[in-house]
DNA sequence: AGCACGCCGACT
DNA sequence: GTCGGCGTGCTC
């Protein structure tokens, strides 16, 4: 008898597949592409089985255990996409297969099954029941007569709820034989609520850059293949109907299209626009808001072909989708498309992949291209699209940088706005207009310290000041979480009192509804809108006009398109500006670039007031001018000098551990042994203690590698493949294309 | 990642 | 004398 052999990757950091032996009774099932549980090593642990070999050299083979969600497999193309991830971000094949798949399916486990109940017999028969058993068992009969009335099954929590029944009296029903219960996989519907009003939409007539777009778009679809394109749209200028208009080409022609976008920007109001341009649709979306079962009830539909468009954030590129047509990827500049823990994949760049290996075009779009995606179109990788103005009747909004002065940090907030704001922020009002006041920061005040002897409250864990929450009277870290009482008196020499300097959204909210009383004031940050539902429920109110004045983080700025906005306020545009990171020039462009589009939507032309306590600053002036060209060129030409991004390949080799010193001494051993393995081209920047220098407790030492060849980079990792393992008193991890240096 | 093997310090 | 610290290596 021949026995079969798989060969197995398993969820580990290891670079290998194994072997194991196909047990009989799942010989001819288990095929390439299928989720098994294997033993390995003294545990069991989840692996994908990618092929089959005639005989192994390993001499004791073990059989898999068992097949994991046989209807769930990985097709030729996810297996080709992830094992390119895996090799390009350094993780292991199995992780990065793990990481394909919704949270709730990871580890083996299974989904949440519920139980529904139907009625068992004629409506008639239960209705005629219930009246016998009316005067004994009213709730009996309660239940009875709601399943006659119910066409399709019911999740029996929802009969019990409608029934104010307890759990006997369904179980009664059942053993008389009147209902049937049955175990269900649940599907929730998270935007069944967007659904309700899904009103016909009016459709724009498309500009000459649209349309223009749009036929390039047209013709790479047509033409089958792949193609990438970069859609550089200053905001406002109709970069979704482009999106819109291409997907409903590829979903008439049968095929399925992928809008990738920033988590922060996958609003309800979003996702409303996409199922109301491609009426009929069937849409699923992957985010992180659903609960599990949402998620992998909506990845279900997907991997089963009911999806023709498929929404989501970053680990939706990898949804299971058979028949893809079209890749958008929105706002691409944005940082959080870049995973910050293993498997460490762009986004991005996984969609530009994704599309060349299935042969079709990939949309990168942004209002403020990343500079990589720039020298791309540049270097005629990706072909460049421009829509440089509104498609709106009104004109980009006007911006001013405004210098800020000491005022600005009063400790009550109240030199937040300056007076020239303050004026426009009147007049505003007055007009029955809204503004929307940026700060990207959370929190009351930003630090807490003594006037007397000069201590500031940290973290006792990390390197970092402490934020304060007025609302809770609270001190919390906002790199760890953690929160302590805010102290009375200085820790260090009793002095009452320590002073909250520095603003957040919660000062700036607070300062704004006492020095505008008769407007309505609302915040929205991470502390605000907490859910989904808040979020959405602020979001709505500033829509409907129910607020005056709306003051947030980056929250206000993406994703949603308030068309009463007349003015931008932005308190400071300086808290990214001087981080020490590569790209906080760019960051700080963009932010600003981003935060001013909100204004002048609707009817009249907008105003913007960026403060500042560096109006010199370029990356502030091409951005209030609103010249991405400018700022493009004046940024490559300092990152060309120094062999950066997008001239240069980073990879970031992260050390962190307990102990200073070990981390110190390990950093220093990691550095010399890839100083040796360098080839020419390739250079080693540091070690040096990380910007951020303790986290979580964690002292954070970092080195950097830089090439402009990408494959030499590779070769030195592979070569130092033996000092880059982690040690327990030291943690090593190698970000390829790191997107933060701190 | 886990988990065992194996070699050096302070404790019943 | 051992218990247990963690560096090292392996998992079909």
């Amino acid at each position: 008898m021949v026995c079969q052999i798989a060969e197995v990757t398993v969820n580990a950091p290891v670079a290998r597949s194994f072997h194991y032996l196909v047990p009989d009774a799942l010989a001819g099932t288990v095929g390439r592409g299928h989720r098994v549980l294997v033993p390995f090593g003294r545990r069991l642990t989840t692996g994908v089985c990618v092929g089959f070999v005639e005989k192994s050299e390993f001499p004791e083979l073990k059989p898999i255990q068992r097949l994991l969600h046989p209807d769930c497999r990985f097709d030729e193309h996810i297996l080709e996409l992830t094992r390119w991830v895996a090799s390009y971000y350094r993780a292991s094949w199995g992780e990065v297969l793990e990481a394909a798949l919704p949270p709730a399916l990871r580890r083996g486990s299974e989904e949440r099954r519920s139980v529904v109940v139907r009625a068992a017999r004629p409506a008639a028969e239960l209705v005629a029941e219930a009246e016998r058993v009316e005067r004994r068992s009213p709730a009996l009969a309660r239940v009875l007569r709601f399943l006659a009335a119910q066409e399709t099954a019911v999740l029996r929590r929802e009969v019990l709820e409608a029934t104010d029944a307890r759990a006997d009296a369904l179980r009664r029903a059942v053993a008389g034989g009147w209902a049937r219960e049955e175990e269900v996989l649940e599907r929730p519907d998270p935007y069944a609520e967007e659904a309700r009003d899904l009103a016909a939409r009016v459709e724009p007539e498309l500009t000459e850059a649209q349309a223009a777009a749009l036929g390039a778009i047209g013709e790479a679809l047509s033409a089958g293949g792949f193609r990438s394109f970069l859609l550089h749209g200053v905001t406002g200028s109709g970069k979704t109907e482009v999106y819109l208009r291409a997907l409903r080409q590829v979903l008439a022609g049968g095929g399925q299209g992928l809008v990738l976008l920033p988590e922060i920007a996958l609003t309800p109001q979003t996702v409303l626009r996409f199922r109301q341009g491609l009426p009929g649709a069937s849409v699923a979306v992957l985010h992180s808001m659903l609960s599990a079962a949402e998620r992998t009830g909506q990845w279900r539909e997907i991997q089963e072909g009911k999806a023709q468009l498929v929404i989501g954030a970053r680990s939706a590129v990898f949804a299971p989708l058979a028949a893809l047509g079209l890749i958008v990827v929105d706002e691409e500049h944005e940082p959080s498309y870049k995973q910050e823990s293993s498997p460490r994949y762009h986004a991005r760049d996984v969609a530009v992949m994704r599309a060349r290996m299935l042969g079709i075009p990939v949309v990168l779009g942004s209002a403020t291209p990343s500079l990589e995606s720039d020298a791309n179109a540049s270097a005629g990788k990706y072909a460049r699209l421009e829509m440089l103005r509104r498609a709106t009747p009104h004109d980009l909004p006007v911006v001013s940088l405004l210098q800020l002065d000491q005022d600005f940090y009063r400790p009550d907030g109240s030199g937040l706005i300056s007076p020239q704001l303050d004026e426009l922020i009147r007049r505003e009002l007055r007009a029955g207009e809204q503004v929307l006041i940026f700060l990207n920061r959370r929190g009351f005040a930003t630090f807490l310290h003594c006037l007397r002897c000069g201590f500031v409250l940290k973290c006792s864990d990390c390197d970092v000041a402490m934020t304060y929450h007025r609302r809770e009277d609270l001190a919390r870290c906002h790199y760890c979480g953690v929160a302590r009482a805010a102290p009375q008196r200085c820790p260090d020499c009793e002095m009452p009192g320590p002073r909250r300097s520095g603003a957040g959204t919660e000062k700036a909210a607070e300062a704004i509804a006492k020095r505008y009383p008769e407007a309505r004031v609302a915040r929205l940050d991470r502390d605000a809108a907490r859910t989904h539902q808040a979020l959405r429920a602020t979001v709505a109110s500033f829509g409907r006009g129910e607020v005056d004045i709306l003051v947030g983080t980056q929250m206000v700025a993406k994703g949603h398109d308030f068309p009463r906005v007349g003015l931008v306020g932005v308190l400071t545009a300086d808290t990214g500006l001087h981080l020490p990171d590569l790209r906080s020039a760019e960051r700080t462009f963009q932010l600003v670039t981003q935060v001013a589009g909100r204004a002048g939507r609707g009817k009249r032309r907008g105003r913007v007031i960026v403060q500042t306590f560096f109006p010199e600053h370029y990356a502030l002036r091409f951005a209030v001018a609103g010249d991405y060209r400018g700022f493009a060129e004046k940024e490559l030409a300092s990152r060309r000098s120094l062999g950066y991004p997008p001239f240069g390949r980073l990879v970031k080799v992260l050390l962190q551990g307990e102990d200073e010193a070990k981390v110190k001494e390990r950093a220093k051993t990691t550095a010399e042994a890839l100083q040796r393995g360098v080839e020419a081209g390739v250079q080693v920047l540091g070690p040096a203690a990380s910007p951020l220098a303790r986290l979580k407790g964690r002292y954070r030492y970092q080195a950097l590698l830089k090439s402009r060849d990408s494959a030499a980079l590779r070769r030195v990792l592979d070569a130092c493949e033996k000092e880059l393992r982690g040690t327990k008193a030291v943690d090593v991890t190698v970000d390829v294309d790191p997107q933060s240096m701190l």
